[in-house]
DNA sequence: TTGCCGATTACCT
DNA sequence: GGTAATCGGCAAC
């Protein structure tokens, strides 16, 4: 396993978001505790010109202050009251742009996944953008953090996956103030990790 | 300072 | 398939 590089999170927001399917999301919470998911799905949020996106616009406020920090932090956000959605911010000072992961594979921790998320299904345990938080005990003191080094980093292996297994759809969960871009073709998922 | 609403989920029917 | 739970961000007052 290696590291992603700073190059990755300078490519194109929409490339990111599908080469990060198949990659590693690796949280080392301390010594004794590390949690490791395999990414298959994940919504790309186009900053500036997106009426979807928090930056929409270019605007600043505190919450979306971390979306302007150079390619490769991690942007997480509370939602609903209840739950936190962790993104991969991207390209440089200039493009507040993001990719939301909104399902990862567990591999390493299940464990401990199982018991953050009060269930032993393994196919719920991260299927969902709040539930992959929950089961890796990502919160809001993982905002703005670096993923080139731990707790939170990115990390590639040998996985690679057939392009026939890639599903391109429109994104999830949007209102109406998203307009014509809740029709945009950003979410990227591995049909073969998903059931639904 | 107030009030509405959301990049969601779980649980009920 | 519908809806309650629940609270911070944000825009308007």
């Amino acid at each position: 396993m290696r590291i992603l590089p700073a190059d990755f999170y300078f490519q194109d927001t929409v490339e990111v978001s599908r080469q990060l399917l198949g990659k590693l999301l690796v949280h080392e919470k301390n010594e004794k505790q590390i949690y490791i998911g395999r990414i298959v799905e994940t919504e790309a949020y186009l900053g500036n010109e997106d009426p979807a996106c928090h930056s929409y616009g270019l605007r600043r406020t505190p919450r979306v202050e971390t979306m302007y920090l150079p390619g490769g932090h991690s942007y997480v956000y509370f939602i609903y009251g209840m739950y936190f959605c962790f993104n991969v911010v991207t390209g440089d000072e200039h493009t507040p742009e993001a990719v939301l992961v909104r399902a990862v594979h567990p591999l390493t921790g299940l464990k401990e996944m199982q018991n953050n998320r009060n269930t032993s299904s393994l196919k719920k345990l991260a299927d969902g953008p709040g539930k992959l938080c929950q089961a890796f005990e990502i919160n809001s003191s993982h905002n703005g953090l670096s993923l080139f080094k731990p707790p939170l980093t990115v990390q590639e292996d040998e996985f690679i996956w057939q392009e026939n297994d890639l599903e391109i759809s429109e994104r999830i969960g949007l209102g109406s103030s998203a307009g014509d871009s809740c029709h945009w073709p950003l979410r990227f998922r591995l049909k073969s990790f998903v059931s639904n």
